[in-house]
DNA sequence: TGAATATAGTTAGGAAGCTAACTAATGATT
DNA sequence: AATCATTAGTTAGCTTCCTAACTATATTCA
């Protein structure tokens, strides 16, 4: 690989898309802003999702909870990653988790008393808190960033799926 | 906290900013996908980050290479992640370390030959796989979505900012 | 019914991100 | 010049995410 060769690819590389790389600046910036403010509740912003989950579930009146498989949908996290989510929610008291009375392998979580009161704090300053991270968008333009990011989001969950539906049937390559 | 208390505060819940939910799930999905795609070369999505930033700097005449913090900068990443990264890398001999002659504390790093061989690879078909995971949105689509994140991406840096300016200048609390 | 298959969850092991606390070297101040 | 402060990088220890492999329970179907 000459000296001539790696000069002359640099000349003709394009800006190669900026959209793309401007995703990846944000996501690790929205990380950075976010886990501070949950911090503050003793929380992480994984714990959180789990903890609006489990709450949303409450009002569709899942008494019983929800299993962690359904978690794991919702989030579109792993199970393997909930699993750790949850202990440590366990641990600090703010969710239980309770083997399902019909199915045994199924493990239904739910927010205890604690985790509930903690839902409806940091409800009440949440909304507040993105609308001072989105602050930088007017209203309809907001709006636009959700329906681009919508239609981008679908079409990642297609080539996830389909990448997923060819590792199960082709075997391995 | 009443359970018609709950239930009130259920329904007058606003559909919680969807631009901020989108931007949550879209960041998941962007990495299931761009993970398994660098894995085909043996490396990982900020492995590539860092290799991308010292092919730059080569571009650019840093033929010494460029110090720890410089990528720590460049790439919005604190440095004790970088040394990880970094050391994963030095590793699996795509990248070498080695101290500065003007400054002892600071280490420099460059691709080594190996190194700059996946570099060319990699973007030879960089662009293309880039492309398909944007295929989603026509150009001026993506030019749009491209400036929303980059409006975002500053209020976000900005926020970060004055949060550390803050805790530097008024101690904790 | 009994064997094969599928599903729920966990464990093991690894990468990446963070903060806080440390070492070593440089720079500034008196 | 000697001390004090700052800067570069690493280490320690934590959380989150992943895949692969495992256990235990359900389900299918022959």
């Amino acid at each position: 690989m000459s000296v001539t060769k790696a000069r002359s690819q640099a000349r003709s590389e394009k800006p190669v898309e900026p959209a793309y790389r401007a995703l990846i600046r944000t996501m690790g910036l929205l990380r950075r802003v976010m886990e501070p403010y949950f911090a503050k509740y003793g929380i992480s912003a994984s714990q959180w999702s789990v903890l609006r989950a489990l709450n949303r579930a409450e009002q569709e009146d899942r008494l019983k909870g929800i299993r962690l498989t359904d978690l794991s949908d919702r989030l579109l996290v792993r199970p393997p990653s909930v699993t750790g989510t949850v202990d440590r929610l366990e641990r600090t008291g703010l969710v239980s988790r309770a083997a399902s009375r019909t199915d045994q392998r199924a493990k239904m979580v739910r927010l205890t008393f604690t985790g509930r009161q903690l839902v409806h704090r940091v409800r009440a300053s949440h909304a507040a808190r993105v609308q001072s991270v989105l602050a930088a968008l007017r209203r309809d333009e907001q709006r636009q960033l959700h329906y681009l990011l919508d239609r981008l989001g679908d079409h990642l969950e297609e080539l996830n799926d389909s990448a997923n539906s060819r590792a199960h049937h082709n075997g391995h390559k």
